[in-house]
DNA sequence: GCATTACGCTACATTATTAGTAGCGCTACA
DNA sequence: TGTAGCGCTACTAATAATGTAGCGTAATGC
């Protein structure tokens, strides 16, 4: 799979984008969360990485890393292992907001359950009137 | 598939974390990029969303969107179409966030690229001294 | 030496997800 | 009564992820 750049043309966008690089890039399976562990574990060894994140297989774990690494987020040092370097500290205090945003979600979807009584295997209604 | 909300089980959070909910909810194919889409354009049809997105497939327009709307990021509107909650508007501003360090991490990506003379084809090295 | 452990990572068969295309049932509006 | 748009489903082919085993290497202990 190619590894999405800023300046390679994604799917629609035969502009480049550079947010279109970073969506498709991050869009992938595992990415964020890769990036989130190892923002909060920098170094880390593939292993230890790979437990972090729930046994994840070792080919997607290598795919991403390798996606990270050749766009500069990550890189890979010799006996210290995988590195988030200061393009991805810039990147992980983003995905910090996200976990800000994510609690103030989850208080408010919790209500929503709630208030659901327990109806959450429910399928959205499927638009009727 | 089911949908990932603050409360669920990821694979390896037992503790149902919230921020991982949200991970794997946007790391799904085409949730960052629908929900960037709709930030932008809102209310905006299926049919639109779907030529924003270039052309992606229904299957997985609606997949994401179903999952957007049960975790009350979204909405679907009687002859409005799809449009964006205050929840996804908080969310979406993250996003904007992404946008600007996209554009950043293009520049310094473009020197990089010059630097290394067209070798943007390389894999990163196995790994060697 | 020689087993043990850990490392990054690959191979490969199985399963899950996405792509791509066609078209349904419905509601306008002409 | 035709045309166009809507949200969305059905279906098959293509692609990506999973899960397991294990390679080649290096460091450690005996």
């Amino acid at each position: 799979m190619t590894v999405p750049k800023p300046g390679s043309k994604t799917r629609n966008s035969r502009t480049g984008r550079p947010i279109m690089a970073a969506l498709e890039l991050l869009g992938r399976k595992w990415a964020l969360r890769v990036l989130w562990e190892l923002h909060q574990n920098s170094p880390c060894s593939f292993r230890t990485l790979q437990k972090l994140c729930g046994d994840i297989s070792p080919t997607v774990l290598n795919s991403r890393l390798t996606e990270l690494r050749e766009t500069g987020i990550i890189a890979l040092r010799e006996k210290e292992g995988y590195i988030i370097t200061d393009e991805g500290i810039s990147l992980g205090s983003i995905i910090l907001q996200l976990d800000a945003w994510a609690k103030k979600w989850a208080s408010r979807m919790k209500i929503d359950l709630d208030d659901a009584h327990d109806r959450t295997k429910e399928k959205p209604g499927k638009n009727k009137k």
